[in-house]
DNA sequence: CTGAAAGCGCTTACAG
DNA sequence: CTGAAAGCGCTTACAG
């Protein structure tokens, strides 16, 4: 036996009164509207018994929201992200949205579609950690005035809400341990894009070594293609650690890249000891078990997540061109 | 400057042609309705040039689906359930289908709520890791003729496609390469959750041992209450060793159990060692990485993907009642 | 070869 | 206090 989907008609029907009482019921607009408590009553006890549940594609259509917000990640399978995506899940809901989201890969094009596709679905809002060269789309949504946040990466040429981390000072905060520990010898394993939330980490890398009076060494610095599978990465960082035996300290500047790290390390028998300190980008479970234990920079997730929702809740209440925010967040180092 | 965006008519009056036209044109229906080459090329160079996107919402309404498939986990934050999320999306993305994924948090009511949403969004078709009491729910869909596929967890109440691992015959190995090791004190930490994929796994450590003359010692087996804050969880674990110091292996029935169960094995220093084997539930970075490496029993993520998504586009193509099937995969053990 | 019109299920301004 | 009707942007059976 299939059911079908009962509508606003068959409602109204069933309840011999007009589908625009029933849509003033169900939105809550019943006394406001004056329709009287046993019309109400008829109707909602009509409604509970039958399970009817208002189509939101209809709705949607009419009134042109959704009550969606859209959340576009480079990889939704990474923890940080992962993180995010469940803390914002989680607030929306309490305000009755629903977060949609989905993985760009840091393929060309597949922002592009997916902007178009929650364009053409009306998604109400868009929260975007954003790749290189995604300025046009995201520039699109700023021109039908829908209320835009970026976060983890920033778009310099954009005026648009952003919430990130300072990446220098936890960079800096992290060379700054080292040098505390008496290394000499620090290294950096970063990756080969260039945004300035990774070149940020660089840069504060580079002035806490000048700053503690050690002289950068371009030998101790490597930067991992992007998208490079992890199979070459492990190997290369395993021959760039091989290479350098004076290395005493290492800053990875990602998660993945600090898993790899650790991996190479484990392969070539170099050990995380008194002699050679490593620190870590977002922690998490791997750092904590590891032996020994890993220092790591960590990103407040949920001071980003409440920062993120605020600015999407801020430009929706407003209808109204919006000034634009940076909020920029202090990491935390965890030092084990 | 805002920009609003097109609709049909806005292209049809800009061609001179009706909005029938440019509907079959936008369809590849152009052909088949014998437009002429001149219309279809005058149509397709102003798309092209003003950026038309056909408004989904309506022609969901029209069409009553969405090409959008639902995803229901319990927490997409946990790596199996992201892993699969992302291999299924990219397969349902190469057949013109959109994933739309959410977590219940295992929330009593969050399931029908999501489905109830799901439904009055059209959404095509479903793909859920069932919480116990969900079955009303999913039966409401199977009502509807919906297509649907559980995975992960099955609820036996239900006839209805489901793609899950052979968890009993992975216990089983699990504890077989224990009594290789000749281990003779076999502990098992699973989780109070009452499902059959869980119960299987148990069952799998129970046979395993008796075939092998070990008598199950109930001293040697705790479950864990589910949702139990972590911190709890490792306090309990680190119990459990402590008391139980002839225990000389231990199978982790699940992913997050093995990391909690580390954690307290670090605590109170005990090592992983020629004495004492461990072996863990869904493989990760965290344990090819710990010192020494967990061996850990792995579920095949892309073959589970692969199976859902053919079950899912079979019944989506059938468009009949479909008969059930149930695919039971085989999970590997890893050895370390 | 192309178009006018109905209808998907809602919301809301307007009328009474 | 309640209802008829227009309209959101599409698709498609029907007519010519």
């Amino acid at each position: 036996m299939s059911t079908k989907a009962l509508s606003i008609k068959d409602i109204a029907k069933k309840a011999n009164v007009s589908i625009t009482t029933v849509s003033f019921i169900i939105n809550g607009k019943a006394v406001e509207k004056n329709i009287s408590t046993a019309v109400i009553s008829r109707v909602e006890q009509i409604i509970k018994e039958d399970g009817f549940t208002p189509n939101q594609v209809a709705r949607s259509l009419r009134m042109g929201n959704s009550n969606i917000i859209a959340l576009i990640v480079e990889d939704i399978s990474n923890p940080f992200f992962a993180g995010i995506a469940r803390l914002i899940e989680e607030k929306a809901h309490k305000r009755g949205y629903k977060i949609i989201y989905s993985s760009t890969e840091n393929e060309p094009g597949r922002t592009k579609e997916l902007i178009n596709l929650y364009k053409s679905r009306q998604v109400d809002a868009y929260i975007i950690a954003p790749a290189e060269g995604t300025e046009a789309d995201i520039e699109s949504l700023l021109l039908e005035q829908k209320p835009v946040v970026l976060f983890d990466r920033y778009l310099p040429a954009l005026n648009v809400n952003y919430v990130g981390i300072d990446h220098f000072s936890a960079s800096y905060s992290a060379v700054s341990q080292f040098v505390k520990e008496k290394r000499q010898n620090i290294a950096m394993v970063t990756v080969n894009v260039e945004v300035q939330q990774i070149t940020n980490r660089y840069d504060g890398y580079r002035k806490a070594l000048t700053d503690h009076d050690l002289e950068p060494n371009d030998q101790l610095l490597v930067k991992i293609p992007f998208n490079q599978p992890k199979e070459d990465t492990i190997a290369q960082l395993a021959g760039f650690f091989e290479r350098n035996p004076e290395m005493d300290a290492v800053l990875f500047a990602t998660n993945y890249l600090a898993i790899s790290g650790l991996i190479a390390l484990k392969q070539i028998k170099k050990m995380v000891d008194k002699d050679f300190s490593v620190i870590a980008y977002d922690d998490g479970d791997v750092f904590k078990l590891h032996s020994p234990e890993i220092s790591a920079v960590e990103q407040p997730l949920n001071d980003i997540s409440d920062q993120i929702i605020n600015l999407i809740f801020e430009q929706l209440a407003s209808k109204t061109v919006q000034t634009t925010q940076q909020v920029i967040l202090p990491a935390k180092l965890i030092l084990r």
